[in-house]
DNA sequence: ATAATAGTGTCTGTGAGACATTATGTA
DNA sequence: TACATAATGTCTCACAGACACTATTAT
């Protein structure tokens, strides 16, 4: 048999929270056709000739390799293929989700974060159906945001209730009650995902906020509720 | 730049009840090499010289051609991809979860149904890592089914209590209260996805069953519920 | 003191768990 | 009648929603 004619790339949406708690995604100059010159999400071919011994591996090394970027979470969303979304012909790509900490320091020539809304809304055109990837992996974190701990991967290892219902919300799309957060986190604590660290921080103004750290037990393991935020 | 050296497959862990309520796997007699008169998953080799239009339908085939089989529902679980799970090299397989109803007549020389315990638990061995994603697959169903009235699919257009109780029994693989899935059902057909037929289904001996009506809005849709079923 | 921000307490509603009770059929 | 199976009712508990209230800081 000779070897198929399908093109098979990994490519990666990842997403930050920037100073403002709005999410922000990852896209990167194409260094060559098609597309060359336009900005994009991060990604590579897979196939015999290159060194990854896994999808996973070969995710990260597109991270890793492009940006620089070691994720705090990573996961895959699924595997869109047909004939018609890459012009060199039939092709596939298996896309993940990746959440980043804040303030990763990548701006550079070719590289940089974007403001998640400002693609979505099609003011910042993505090539091939790299928008498509976008909106499924957004949709993928806001359905897992409202039964699970995956938010606090956006934050610091150390992280304020008010910071992590600002992620909570910016992943979901939705107002959500602080004291609903409080009693997960509270949950989270007694089962050992996060801990309280003692410490205070002080804002501008106002009472000192309580310090929590993530430790979650299998790395990039999430924390599931038995109920969904109800919205 | 030359095709890529990748061989990339549609795999289907297609999965049924059988009149004891057990789930029970579609397997299919490989007709050519590697592993040839091996029992495995159903699968086909996507590249550009197939006809197919897409992933989604490249799985439709591998059902319809293989099995003349029509899923109730169809779903990509995830893409495996090494370069040590197939012999000739680097591969990636997207394989789906396919829910088919009862009774489905698909027995033959090179196809059949077997139990899914047995495939599980080694006493049956796939080739590849397909035993891997028959894993994986039954997970998501697991997982969906807590939440969900995906094991509904599992069932005819028509049914009862009794027979939704053991599907989703089968799915989660734990005891599940009827009252608490009357309660469920009393929801979706408030929202529409199943009706009470008003028919009356007498058992051997007891009371008549309430005869209900699968309907899902779109195809293939699942309904969900904001809570899980707490185990 | 006032404003701002963090954190707690209270009440309600939903829906699951557990189990008793009632309903309706066959043998 | 006895028995089997279906369906309902009741009580408790966990947890989200909503919102009032208290606590702790800076200015």
């Amino acid at each position: 048999m000779s070897s198929a004619e399908v093109l098979a790339s990994v490519d990666i949406v990842a997403l930050r929270l920037d100073c403002e708690a709005q999410l922000e995604l990852l896209v990167l100059r194409r260094p060559r056709a098609p597309f060359a010159g336009q900005w994009a999400l991060p990604g590579v071919l897979v196939n015999g000739r290159s060194a990854d011994v896994s999808l996973e591996a070969a995710a990260a090394r597109a991270l890793a390799s492009k940006a620089r970027l070691q994720p705090a979470y990573l996961e895959q969303v699924a595997t869109l293929g047909n004939a018609v979304r890459d012009p060199r012909g039939w092709s596939l790509s298996t896309f993940y989700l990746a959440l980043v900490p804040p303030q990763a320091q990548v701006e550079g020539e070719d590289l940089r974060f974007v403001p998640l809304a400002e693609v979505l809304q099609g003011r910042l055109p993505l090539p091939f159906d790299h928008l498509h990837l976008v909106r499924q992996a957004g949709e993928r974190l806001a359905s897992k945001a409202v039964y699970s701990g995956v938010p606090l991967y956006l934050l610091e290892e150390h992280f304020t209730v008010t910071e992590a219902l600002a992620a909570f919300q910016a992943c979901i799309g939705q107002p959500v009650q602080h004291t609903t957060l409080r009693g997960r986190l509270e949950r989270m604590k007694s089962e050992g995902w996060i801990l309280d660290t003692g410490e205070k921080n002080q804002p501008r103004r106002g009472r000192p906020q309580t310090v929590w750290r993530h430790t979650p037990r299998q790395s990039q393991g999430v924390f599931t509720f038995d109920r969904s935020v109800l919205i």
